[in-house]
DNA sequence: AATATTATCGCGATCATGTCGCAATAATGA
DNA sequence: TCATTATTGCGACATGATCGCGATAATATT
């Protein structure tokens, strides 16, 4: 099913095919995904590097956020919870090494800093096995 | 100065000139340093792909760190505070968009996942300004 | 001390993620 | 319908990190 999605039309963006299926593929995964996977998911019809620039374009529009997970990728996840303004990212993101799926999890975190210092980027993750991977212990 | 440092000898490890200049780097440096400030260090007196191998190979050992930055290169730091069983890793890293700056800031955190759910890796980075690089706010 | 064993090194090649330039394409506005 | 220009595809590039392999050198053995 092709759903429609409406895209920021502002700012001299423009909406195309790649971008609904980018944008329906984001926003039908449960987990954040990261270009590799996108690319399965789309086959060869979008070229990776287009790929990589969608993903970024959205990014910049405030549609999904960019998390930089822990094995050195970057994952993109539909933005919930977020206004236009506001976007909620300090909460850390769990990494199942088994079967790959990326979760935030629910608590928002608070890191003192010390005085004087300037916070610009959080960035938390986790990695690890969930439930559905740890089954002994 | 040289200093002598003793590196794990059990495990078939062997003991050299170039080990005992990273490993004392890793010693003398106040903040995580990555492979390629290493090697701005060392000169081309050591392979990149040398430098590599040691730093992973010391962290396979429990000697150093490894924290992936959250500008995506990995950084090592000497392990203090760790005993041979036990590591505290909980604790966030800041990195200074400025001066480059790694430091691990004090408060362990302790993130609580849902149930089933095993951690293996924490990994938290906040980038920002150091106090001495942010002097206006 | 001399020799054998093999961990480590240096060098080059390779892989992976992510980015960029540019000509061709196609979505929008007039 | 046509003009404008955002977007795409393709190739090349940049960087971080890894690997294979022969040469070197740190230990172990005699």
């Amino acid at each position: 099913m092709i759903a429609i999605i409406f895209l920021p039309l502002r700012m001299n963006k423009r909406n195309t095919k790649t971008k609904q299926l980018i944008l329906e593929t984001l926003k039908n995964a449960e987990t954040a995904v990261s270009q590799d996977i996108l690319q399965e998911e789309l086959g060869d019809a979008v070229d990776r590097a287009t790929i990589y620039r969608v993903l970024n374009s959205f990014c910049d529009d405030g549609i999904v956020h960019k998390i930089l997970g822990d094995d050195g990728k970057y994952y993109f996840a539909f933005c919930v919870n977020c206004t236009e303004k506001k976007h909620h990212h300090n909460h850390f993101h769990f990494r199942c090494l088994e079967c790959g799926k990326i979760e935030c999890l629910p608590n928002e975190v608070d890191i003192k800093l010390p005085k004087g210092y300037r916070s610009v980027n959080f960035n938390g993750f986790i990695s690890g096995y969930c439930a559905a991977c740890s089954p002994g212990a």
